[in-house]
DNA sequence: GACGGATTACTCGGATAGTTCGTGTCCGAGTTTGGTGGG
DNA sequence: CCCACCAAACTCGGACACGAACTATCCGAGTAATCCGTC
């Protein structure tokens, strides 16, 4: 169970958009980085998608954050690029057992099933707590002159 | 981000080990759910590896639960599959910015993988607490005659 | 000097190969069981 | 009747192909800024 790589390049991403605030393009992200610019863009075109980013075409254009950091959560981003479904999936496994029906849908009376997503939905409530603005404000508090120095080197 | 489908079989294996007490040959549990054996078997050995189930070969050989149900979390026979290792990897990557050092780790400065490490441990924290005899309860409790059956069906 | 239009350069966006990990399968080593022959 | 030995069958265990998903990349469509000529 290894999450994508493009997680984390999105979440930093966005951080850095937060703290930019106007467009800023993938392929500066990619060069602070070091990454790829080309996957990375394929990444924050699912932001997009999702509905986290907003696209500006054109000169002067880029990324930027389509809400304001506080209303971006930590799940928003991870559901934009790993999807919606859960990592445990039930397979109705118990239809194929002696006397089971395979036509029902066990995941709501299976007590595994109920048990692997009960742990999930701790999981994902962690990620919605936590918003753009609440990590923006842990590293403010260790690094002062973070926004700053970010905002100098993706801006022009 | 999709969990091995290994996990699921290897759950229901496990309550159904707690059951029938006894060993039960891997090809007879994945006759019960309609599985490749010989896959099953894969993920069996892997629980074996890991502490979680015993093997005794020869006839009337089989797998069994090493401890009781009571002290086999479902965290357990989780890592027991997939592994210790986090599902977010933090990459260092502001090891890669201007003025970042590529040699340190940041795993534990970054906010953000601090913030996903929290998320997982909650996750974690939710499979930990939850053992095969809880789970084998809650069964119970919607079908009281389920450990009867399973024990039948596979005992011969 | 101001305005309109075409050009230009820059941006995103989706379609296209390469590689790793999960899925599925196979056959061999080891051990217990049962039978068999002898004492 | 009891014991030791032997053969056989059954079990797990690791080594071997196949497929899907992630990783990485390229080039084209579209748009905003810019430059130039004209009024």
């Amino acid at each position: 169970m290894r999450m994508s790589q493009g997680v984390e390049w999105a979440l930093h991403c966005c951080l850095n958009l937060a703290w930019v605030g106007g467009p800023v393009p993938g392929a500066r992200l990619a060069g602070f980085y070091s990454l790829p610019p080309a996957y990375l863009n394929k990444q924050l075109q699912a932001l997009v998608r999702a509905g986290v980013c907003e696209s500006v075409p054109g000169p002067r254009g880029g990324f930027r954050l389509a809400r304001g950091p506080a209303e971006v959560s930590l799940l928003d981003v991870v559901v934009a690029l790993e999807g919606r479904e859960d990592a445990f999936r039930c397979t109705s496994i118990l239809g194929a057992t002696p006397g089971g029906d395979p036509t029902v849908d066990h995941s709501g009376s299976c007590a595994i099933s109920l048990s692997m997503r009960a742990a999930e939905l701790a999981w994902r409530r962690e990620l919605a707590a936590r918003s753009l603005a609440d990590v923006a404000a842990d590293v403010v508090r260790s690094a002062p002159d973070a926004p700053r120095r970010t905002r100098a080197a993706l801006t022009p």
